[in-house]
DNA sequence: CGATATTGCTGAGGTTACCTCAACATGAGG
DNA sequence: CCTCATGTTGAGGTAACCTCAGCAATATCG
């Protein structure tokens, strides 16, 4: 396969992927992207926006359209940053943290589902050369 | 590294993908998906706008909106099927079929510029891995 | 042959997930 | 206190899809 198939096999199979995810989220009105953002969140504690823009890899202000949807939605609240009176600090509601759990295993269950077609080693596989990309090709 | 840890891997390269793609194809001020159709119409000739979304994997209307665009740009037309008169073909022109070469170049050269972080054994099996998913997972 | 179902395409309108650019407030350093 | 950097957000834009409904033409079946 050239460069040009695993270009095509790349976008190909991204769109799968997310058409998955979106469809395991469905349960809770949340899109893949606001559910990663939980994710984070749920991983990191309380961010500012800037921040949870760098750990998900777009733009500040992007993430500021998220942190929109979630408190939308009832999940994240933003509060002043008692260090910075420029900054915002973005927590999780406690309905935010008591369904951070269930999506997150909606989501593992989504991406189980979607690369239980490889093999536990190919899926090591698939993931090493997955980080290698983002690093080296980033 | 864990399912989930996979899927952010794949949103994250996928992302980057793109962008490198994107920028790739400035010269001839196309999209990655125009692109990916004059590729198709390339390889395989005239064909309707719902073969053609078959060949991107989207939606019949999604290719009625890129056959829009590469005929604004001069480098498709749509002419009546002769053998069915509700049907179009789509075809190149002389101008699409004359930079169809060069786009494809660019891709490659994007493919593996971006690509080029993996050895040619790991780009072979990516491939492999790809081309699983696409065809058990979708 | 005529009614009905099917096929092929596209207009209208929506969505997601980003982006840039510029404004604005606050903070930090000379 | 003046200037520069930092943090956030409003305004507005884009690509790449989607569904739904309608129209035209063809196929089918009694």
């Amino acid at each position: 396969m050239d460069d040009e198939g695993l270009l095509e096999a790349f976008f190909a199979v991204s769109r799968q992927l997310r058409h998955r995810t979106r469809e395991a989220l469905e349960p809770w009105e949340l899109t893949p992207s606001q559910a990663r953002a939980v994710s984070v969140l749920s991983r990191h504690g309380d961010l500012r926006p800037g921040t949870l823009a760098e750990h998900l890899r777009i733009a500040p202000r992007s993430a500021t359209e998220i942190v929109d949807d979630l408190q939308a939605a009832g999940l994240a609240e933003r509060h002043p940053d008692p260090a910075d009176r420029r900054a915002v600090l973005v927590m999780l509601t406690d309905e935010g943290i008591r369904i951070s759990r269930n999506i997150r295993n909606a989501r593992q269950a989504a991406g189980e589902r979607f690369f239980a077609a490889l093999s536990p080693d190919d899926r090591a596989e698939l993931g090493r050369l997955l980080r290698r990309l983002r690093e080296d090709a980033g």
